[in-house]
DNA sequence: TCCGGGATACCCGTTGCCCGGTATTTTTAA
DNA sequence: TTAAAAATACCGGGCAACGGGTATCCCGGA
């Protein structure tokens, strides 16, 4: 940690305010800095790792998260990704490419470190390729709890089960990785459906 | 009331289901047959119709209200409307004024008696014009609402206790008059605060 | 000077969301 | 045709949201 801090600290225009050791501990730096980004190293807990970066996604949509990791397969690259990390990179990234990981990231981009992001396109291709995420069905029921229905209010307008209708919203929510209504609004809204 | 009953019954597209005499009864019906319009005496109990008015507001929102009073100062057209009323005329309105206002009613308006608008919405004006509606302390939770935080998460991010912010997400909810975080979101959005 | 609204804090009860499962039928895709 | 996904239905528990109260402090306007 010490290392990617130094290779920060020859940077002008980079602060660090703050190195934690801990989820906890970082947590805590988050809420109260509150900085531009976080870089957050994923061989340090494991979970921990993932949990955090979802923390940050859901809570500080502008913060900006990149994951440094040793583990270079598809796997952990999407799962930290789809959580909400804007750059990936392994834990022997050179300075240079670190800086302009961070530079793309704070643009509002994302970032893959270079040897990595060939395979990890390849697979995200064929992942994101306009796979419709939530069915007809799902999509029809979030547009309902949108306006404010209630799930007894939908299964009665949709002839349908209530628990039918909690199972296609846990669908929802688990689909879409949100953790409430809330987050339902302002996925339809961004995605389009509402 | 029997006056009013009449000068419906002359119009086909109008149905009396049922006059009550009370408040009690009035709920009775109005729980029972839940009919579409309801058009309240509140020369009969005084705050009997105000009471039934919040009640068919909060409980069947798409029920409408109309107002029936031998008021006609600002205060009562006021406190009524507040309320949740949808039309406000005195007893003494001609039988084409009375169908007209069900109409601008039932199509989902507000109307208040020509010979009371005037003065209405004089202060209406100043009443609504740019009044903030919510306080900053409440815009503020509301934003962090829509951020998808928890009562919890708020209070401990102002420093407040979480019945403090219970307190403010109830009088939001009660100012917007939406039902839920859902409505909360819609509104945020479309009175440009989110 | 007094009143009202805003901000703060607490209590209690009900409702509905949310999470963890399991399971059957139908439809779609491989 | 066979396996996966979608749609359907049910159960039980935890907890946050919601509604309806009460109460204090402070401040700015009438």
């Amino acid at each position: 940690m010490d290392g990617i801090a130094s290779l920060l600290l020859d940077v002008p225009q980079f602060k660090v305010l703050a190195k934690a050791s801990d989820v906890p501990q970082a947590m805590d730096y988050i809420q109260t800095l509150q900085p531009d980004l976080v870089i957050t190293d994923i061989s340090m807990g494991e979970t921990g790792g993932l949990e955090l970066t979802r923390f940050i996604a859901s809570h500080y949509p502008l913060m900006k998260v990149i994951v440094l990791s040793m583990h270079d397969d598809v796997q952990h690259i999407g799962t930290m990704m789809d959580a909400g990390a804007n750059g990936y990179l392994l834990k022997n990234v050179r300075q240079q490419e670190l800086q302009h990981a961070i530079i793309s990231v704070m643009e509002g981009g994302q970032y893959v470190q270079q040897s990595l992001s060939t395979k990890f396109a390849k697979a995200m291709q064929q992942d994101t390729q306009e796979k419709p995420l939530l069915s007809p069905r799902e999509i029809e029921i979030l547009r309902l709890i949108a306006l404010e229905y209630s799930t007894l209010e939908i299964s009665e307008r949709l002839f349908l089960s209530p628990h039918t209708v909690e199972t296609h919203r846990k669908n929802i929510l688990r689909k879409t990785k949100v953790k409430s209504v809330i987050g339902l609004i302002n996925y339809g809204r961004s995605s389009g459906i509402l």
